[in-house]
DNA sequence: TCGCTTGCTGACTGCCGAGTCATTAAATAT
DNA sequence: ATATTTAATGACTCGGCAGTCAGCAAGCGA
């Protein structure tokens, strides 16, 4: 007799299906990837997909989820416990955070989110709650940090934390529509704090 | 006998059925908007909506560009034909123009390009050429209009006109995700143009 | 009024893909 | 060894929807 036709684990099936199914959604889309396609690419039948995630809806929130949740702990860590001032922090590990992300997983999550959120209201307050209000609020704290120790002025950017989330978005959306026609994100996005910073420096 | 059962208009249908297509496409997107659906909207069988467009994405493409293509002009024109001074005009007609867009049908057309652009290549080469590459070029010449006259200094901004679509495509993205969530767009960008005028200043 | 052209209809087809389930066999317990 | 449990399979069903086509009737010309 030969080798098994195939093993039991169950501890690792649900992680590889999710792993491919974020593949096979990056490179076509939700709609346009076959349940089949996914089971493919995971090693495994369609049944068995269908045994971990009762519809092809539940497959999608899963894998949005596991590629979201562990970089909230790291945009929370990034922008929490720094004893930078604002400014260098801003010019620092804030820079470098967001000058990743157009190239990042997270660039494939924000282009499924746009493409389906109107379909999955729940996806869109998970989404919220973790990742968007967190850290609108972590920068407006920042700000807010900034303006009490006179580092900066008071000004609408305050209010407006999404001025430094515009370029980054710019970059994934340019990325995403004009994958060739190449944009120089890293300037755009450096440019823009250089920017913000000018303005609202005391 | 009643009246007549349905009449002939050659010449209006296209339109109607682009209309009717653009409509229920904001409303479902593409791929989960059903051919029968536009058809039933336009006043029309489904079978007529096939004499005029051959497959249903040729019907997308055709929404698209019925779009667009008008909008081109407004463009141009805007960009063109104007004898104000360089910042006279981006805080006037230009911030204005950009204030209108997240409400606008182009919001649409940016998601619909944004969920869509991996499969339809050749629609991505129609919008750049037509909307995109001139819209920057003519933002382009703009801040060089301005360097040459002396108001703005030179910058990276010069180079980078896409830091002026940010606040936009941020405005439209967040109008698409968190409809609910408001975002005062307005603001947004007004703060940013703003922002970039202070920064290029002499 | 009659006949011809063609814009238009809607029932029909064929396929594709999500979801099911009877069966198989790997692992485990006795 | 043998029985029991359950992870895993893959052939199947079934509904939905893009695209077709044979026929119908509105308009028009003679």
């Amino acid at each position: 007799m030969g080798p098994p036709r195939y093993q039991r684990r169950k501890e690792d099936r649900p992680q590889e299906i999710t792993a491919a199914a974020f593949a096979a959604f990056a490179e076509k889309g939700f709609a346009a990837t076959k349940v089949e396609e996914v089971a493919r690419r995971a090693g495994v039948s369609k049944g068995l997909l269908y045994l971990y995630f009762k519809t092809k809806e539940e497959l999608f929130k899963a894998v949005i989820r596991s590629v979201v949740a562990p970089r909230v702990d790291e945009l929370t860590r990034t922008l929490d416990s720094s004893d930078l001032g604002a400014e260098a922090f801003i010019r620092g590990p804030l820079l470098a955070f967001m000058q990743r992300l157009p190239g990042s997983r997270a660039s494939i999550v924000i282009r499924l989110m746009i493409s389906e959120a109107p379909k999955h209201p729940d996806l869109v307050d998970y989404y919220w709650d973790k990742v968007a209000s967190r850290g609108l609020a972590a920068l407006r704290q920042l700000l807010e940090r900034g303006v009490a120790s006179g580092e900066f002025r008071e000004s609408a950017v305050t209010e407006l934390p999404q001025l430094f989330v515009a370029p980054v978005m710019m970059s994934i959306v340019w990325g995403t529509v004009f994958a060739e026609r190449s944009l120089d994100t890293d300037k755009l996005i450096a440019t823009q704090i250089d920017m913000i910073l000018s303005y609202i420096k005391t």
